[in-house]
RNA sequence: CGGGGUGUGGCGCAGUUGGUAGCGCACUUGCAUGGGGUGCAAGGGGUCGGAUGUUCGAGUCAUCUCACCCCGACCA
C-alpha cells in the first residue's frame, strides 16, 4: 500500500486519480483508454447497480439483453442519431486472422472481410427499436418497459477513469409508449428515479432540469439531465433520461394497432447512468486521506481493529470483537474483521481511510479493562470512546448520521459555489475565480451558448424546470431571456 | 490529427565527458515491535521500449520505429 496521496488543493486530478489508484478502484489497462474496475471499485457498482435494478423493477420495468454489435446499416437510419455517434465508433470489419505469412504472429486474414461492417455499440437505440419493430403490434403490447445492463463502446480521443473511458458499463432503459403524453410521464420519472437515487444513496445533490438543443442527445426531441457539482467547482452530468417523440419508431417503423383500428407510431424514451457515477462518488466526498463512501454504497460499513501485544491479548480481544461484529451483522450491518498479523494498527488505520470505510471500531488491552471501544468516524475523522454495550444500538444510528452528514456537507457546498450574475464580465470572473455553477440569463439561441462556450470553456449544464426569479436580458446579446439558466465548467 | 514530453526491476525514479546498472517503495526470510503508515539485518528480482548504425566498448551518441502521457478538437 502506497504512502499518502497527493492533495486536493494542490493538483485536483492528480489527487482524484491518487484516489481511484491507491484505494484499489481502477487502473488504466494495456488497451487504449479502456479500464480495469478492480474488485473494490467493482464492489461499489454492484451496490448501486443492485439499488438501481430495486428502483427500476419498482417501477414496472424488467432486463433484457440485446447484441453487442450493430449493423452499419441500422445506424444510418435515423439522421441526428448517426451525425451524434459517427465520430466515436469501432467497427469490425474482418472476422478472421491467419498466421502472418512473412514472419511471426498473426495478421487480419483480407479475404474474410465482412459483407456489412458491424458498428460495436455505443448506444444501443438502433438494435432495439430493429427488435422492438416485431415485438409491437398492438396497444395491449404498450407499454413496453424494459432496461438493458451492459457495456458500450465510444472511442473517446483522451480518457479518465470512470469518468470518460473508451468501453464502459452502463445501463440503458428504452420504452415504448402508445400516447407523447405517458412518454413524456415516463422520461420525467425516470430522471426522478436517478435524482433519488443520487441524492439518498449517493448523498449527491443534483439539479434536475433540460438540455439545451446543443447539448441534447443525438435523435431526441428533449432531454434532461441531473448536474452534480465536484469538489473543484466543475460540474458532472450524472444521468440523462431522453423524451424521443416518434424518431425512432419511424425510422424503424414501428406501428401499433390502437384501441380504435387506427395504425400509429409508437412514443419512445431512453434513459442511462454509467460507471461515470463513480467518478461522481469519488469527487463529491473524497478528503487529502483518501476515498469516503456514504454508508448506503460502501461495500463494508463497520471495520473492526484489534489492537494486541501478545497471543492472550489477541485472543481476549478477538472475542469480544466477534461478539460486538455478530450482533451488528444481525442488524443488517456489514462488518469486517481485520486480524491480519502481517501488519501494524496505524497501517490499518490509514488503509481503512484511505478506502472510505464509514467506521473503524478499535479495540484494545485499554478497552477491555474499562469495557469500550475506540469508534472512528470516516467523515470528520473524530474519534470517541463507547461502552461496548452500546455499540450495536449506536452504530445503526451513526451510520444514518454519516450518510445525511456527506448530503448535507454536499448541499451547503453547493450553496456556497452557486452564484448569480447579471453581466458577461461578472460571468467571467466568477468561472476564473470560483467556479461552480453559474446562474445566468441567455437568449435561448444556440449561437449564443456557442460563443460563451468559445470563450469561456462553460456550457449550459442545464435549464431548470421551476423558473424562480423570473426574466430579464441575456448576459451576452442583452436580448429578452425567459428564465436564468445554470452554467458551469464541466467534466 | 496539430503542439509538447516520457520510455531503465512490480511501482516511482537516478545514472556525470560513452567503460559493462543503482536508489526508494513493494516483495521474501529472521528477530524485535504493536492505541496512527514500525525498526534492524539478510535476500530475490532488470537482454535499460524496439531496430539499425558509430565505437575496442552504448542506458548514454546518431537515424528510424513503436508505445504511453500532457495541452487542444470530440464526449456519459
Amino acid at each position: 500500500m502506497a504512502k499518502g496521496i497527493t492533495s486536493r488543493s494542490e493538483n485536483y486530478s492528480q489527487w482524484y486519480n491518487d484516489i481511484v489508484g491507491k484505494a484499489g478502484l481502477a487502473e488504466h489497462s494495456a488497451v487504449r483508454g479502456c479500464m480495469v474496475i478492480k474488485p473494490y471499485g467493482y464492489a461499489i457498482w454492484e451496490k448501486i447497480q443492485r439499488q438501481l435494478d430495486d428502483m427500476f423493477k419498482a417501477t414496472g420495468h424488467q432486463n433484457a439483453y440485446f447484441p453487442l454489435f450493430i449493423p452499419k446499416s441500422f445506424f444510418s437510419k435515423e439522421a441526428n442519431h448517426v451525425e451524434g455517434f459517427a465520430k466515436e465508433c469501432a467497427i469490425v470489419t474482418h472476422y478472421r486472422l491467419k498466421n502472418d505469412p512473412n514472419g511471426k504472429g498473426v495478421v487480419v486474414d483480407e479475404d474474410a472481410k465482412l459483407e456489412e461492417e458491424l458498428i460495436v455499440r455505443p448506444t444501443s437505440e438502433t438494435i432495439i427499436w430493429n427488435t422492438y419493430r416485431n415485438w409491437i403490434q398492438s396497444y395491449r403490447d404498450l407499454p413496453l418497459l424494459i432496461n438493458q445492463w451492459a457495456n458500450v463502446v465510444r472511442w473517446e480521443m483522451r480518457t479518465r477513469l470512470f469518468l470518460r473511458t473508451a468501453e464502459f458499463l452502463w445501463q440503458e432503459g428504452h420504452t415504448a409508449h402508445a400516447t407523447k403524453e405517458e412518454a413524456l410521464e415516463e422520461t420525467h420519472k425516470m430522471i426522478n428515479v436517478y435524482s433519488d437515487f443520487a441524492q439518498e444513496w449517493m448523498g449527491i445533490p443534483v439539479l434536475i432540469g433540460t438540455k439545451s438543443e446543443g447539448e441534447r442527445f443525438a435523435g431526441a426531441l428533449e432531454t434532461y439531465c441531473i448536474e452534480a457539482l465536484m469538489q473543484d467547482g466543475k460540474a458532472l452530468q450524472a444521468g440523462t433520461s431522453h423524451f424521443l417523440g416518434q424518431n425512432f419508431a419511424k425510422a424503424f417503423d414501428v406501428k401499433f394497432q390502437t384501441k380504435e383500428g387506427k395504425l400509429d407510431h409508437v412514443w419512445a424514451t431512453s434513459w442511462g447512468v454509467s460507471t461515470r457515477l463513480m467518478g461522481a462518488l469519488v469527487m463529491a466526498h473524497s478528503d487529502d486521506k483518501g476515498l469516503v463512501l456514504p454508508p448506503k454504497l460502501a461495500p463494508t460499513q463497520v471495520v473492526f481493529v484489534p489492537i494486541y501485544k501478545n497471543e492472550e491479548e489477541f485472543e481476549a480481544v478477538s472475542e469480544k470483537i466477534n461478539q460486538l461484529k455478530s450482533q451488528l451483522d444481525s442488524k443488517g450491518v456489514s462488518t469486517h474483521f481485520d486480524n491480519r498479523d502481517t501488519v501494524k494498527p496505524g497501517f490499518k488505520f490509514a488503509e481503512y481511510e484511505l478506502k472510505g470505510y464509514p467506521i473503524r471500531i478499535a479495540m484494545g488491552p485499554k478497552d477491555l479493562e474499562k469495557g469500550t471501544v475506540e469508534i472512528a468516524r470516516r467523515d470528520t475523522l473524530t474519534k470517541e470512546f463507547i461502552p461496548q454495550e452500546k455499540v450495536s444500538d449506536y452504530v445503526p444510528t451513526l451510520l444514518d448520521e454519516i450518510q445525511s452528514n456527506l448530503f448535507n456537507k454536499a448541499i451547503k457546498f453547493r450553496e456556497q459555489n452557486t452564484t448569480s450574475v447579471d453581466t458577461y464580465d461578472e460571468f467571467k470572473s466568477v468561472l476564473n475565480e470560483k467556479g461552480g455553477f453559474v446562474l445566468a440569463h441567455w437568449d435561448g439561441t444556440a449561437e449564443t451558448e456557442n460563443k460563451i462556450k468559445e470563450e469561456t470553456k462553460a456550457t449550459i449544464r442545464l435549464i431548470p424546470l421551476s423558473n424562480e426569479d423570473g426574466s430579464g436580458k441575456c448576459i451576452y446579446t442583452g436580448n429578452p431571456s425567459a428564465q436564468r439558466v445554470v452554467f458551469a465548467r464541466a467534466y
